[in-house]
DNA sequence: TATAAACTATGACGCCGCGTCAATGTCAAG
DNA sequence: CTTGACATTGACGCGGCGTCATAGTTTATA
């Protein structure tokens, strides 16, 4: 299915002129061109422009985009897993600016010393550069980033987060715990929570393919994921009373 | 205390380029030039630079930050305010988008049917510029906010957030414990938890002069905010019981 | 006290990522 | 067969600085 410009542009959020550049430079050409002029985009290109969207979002420069996409090597899931971690760094820097801006009430109260240079902590996109550095070499590239991975390498806002995302999860799962198994819906939730797995244990996340399995598996990871997550062995319980009254 | 251009430049993480073109625009003037043509600012500057800086993240134009806050009824401890909010909102923002990566991931893998507009989920900045408008016109202004306060006007992404703001200052009071309640980095934990409360419970917060009396006063508060988080109540226990054993 | 290093100033040009016209051609519906 | 929505290319301009260049001033060190 062929898209036109203004569908296209419509469809994600951008100004026709946009895609007008965006062909201009190279960036997102059509799949093919009318025999009148007219652009006309297919299915990869949606993908295609998601990417430069998103990286767009973490404030790359399009000449930078499209080196980077272009790349033979370059690896789609790899660059969405990269971005994910990207945007929480955005969002713990927004987190950081929202305590200045509480610290800075309070100081203007006069409940709260705070010194001068505090006005301004969390504006720095220093972090945020340092790591595009790193991403610039990293994205398509082969090369695994498994450190990144480890509990221990966030920082506690991005900690907060994934712990956040856990429990949204398990609410999610609880609110469809009378669908069944099979529900698409319930699939979904599933498939998410295999995501949200990735950021503790990744080696065998394959072997999550029946809920909890692990959780029943391995003593090691029930004791590290229950300090994170007080409520999670409620949640396995469930989960699996769950997983095995529906598959039996 | 007078700052020369780069010590203000680097205590505020901008560049002197920055400070100049601030000037030249009528955005940022120094509290005086010397002799010498130098730029000297004063402690008012940065509150003012701070304020730029905020409304700057924001995606306001610096003409209109300009006119914002020439305004004489410009009231920065409103405009602080909004400000928070605002920043949670793009935070929700990222976090939409952090969704669309994960659903994208599992688009890829086979494991998820997703419609192509679902792609491009959470890229669009409508909300964020209509809120901007808003601002725009309320910046400044007396006019009251407060039904933003309430509760069931947060989206859920940003009760997530401020829920994970509660379980931090819990555990920052809980990690201050033994210092007393006199000990100036306690008195600046409950202060923020005073600010913190403001999300649930706007009138009388001033009667919480004295921590976890309105949880004691009030059954309806005590219920509504247990409800949120499930273990506020033992942070209450604790926290009264080191507030009176402190004060007695 | 000489000199280098670090800071200051004021211009002026250039860049990116489009927005915003303008002029013109094409397609689908009534 | 008109009308309106859509398509094209081309050109200009903007905001928010970065980045020189040129030149004066202050501070540290030898």
């Amino acid at each position: 299915m062929a898209y036109t410009v203004k569908q296209l542009a419509d469809l994600a959020g951008v100004s026709v002129r946009t895609l007008h550049y965006y062909d201009e430079i190279g960036l997102l050409m059509p799949d093919a061109y009318g025999e009148n002029g007219y652009r006309y985009y297919d299915e990869d290109a949606l993908l295609r422009l998601q990417q430069i969207l998103f990286f767009r979002e973490l404030d790359f420069r399009l000449d930078e985009i499209k080196a980077i996409i272009d790349r033979p090597d370059f690896d789609v899931l790899r660059a969405l897993q990269t971005h994910r971690v990207t945007l929480e760094e955005k969002a713990a820097r927004l987190t950081g600016l929202m305590q200045t801006v509480d610290k800075t009430i309070l100081r203007l109260k006069g409940e709260l010393g705070m010194s001068d240079k505090e006005l301004f902590e969390g504006f720095d996109e220093e972090k945020q550069k340092q790591y595009a550095e790193e991403a610039r070499r990293r994205y398509g590239s082969a090369e695994v980033d498994d450190s990144m991975k480890r509990w221990g390498n966030y920082s506690s806002a991005q900690k907060q987060q994934i712990v956040a995302e856990g429990e949204q999860i398990r609410r999610d799962l609880a609110a469809s715990m009378g669908k069944g198994y099979d529900n698409p819906a319930v699939q979904q939730i599933v498939a998410r929570w295999h995501q949200h797995l990735r950021y503790f244990y990744e080696p065998s996340v394959e072997r999550l393919r029946g809920l909890g399995q692990l959780y029943v598996d391995d003593p090691d990871f029930r004791a590290n994921y229950a300090k994170l997550d007080p409520k999670l062995p409620e949640f396995f319980r469930d989960a699996i009373t769950f997983y095995c009254t529906d598959k039996t």
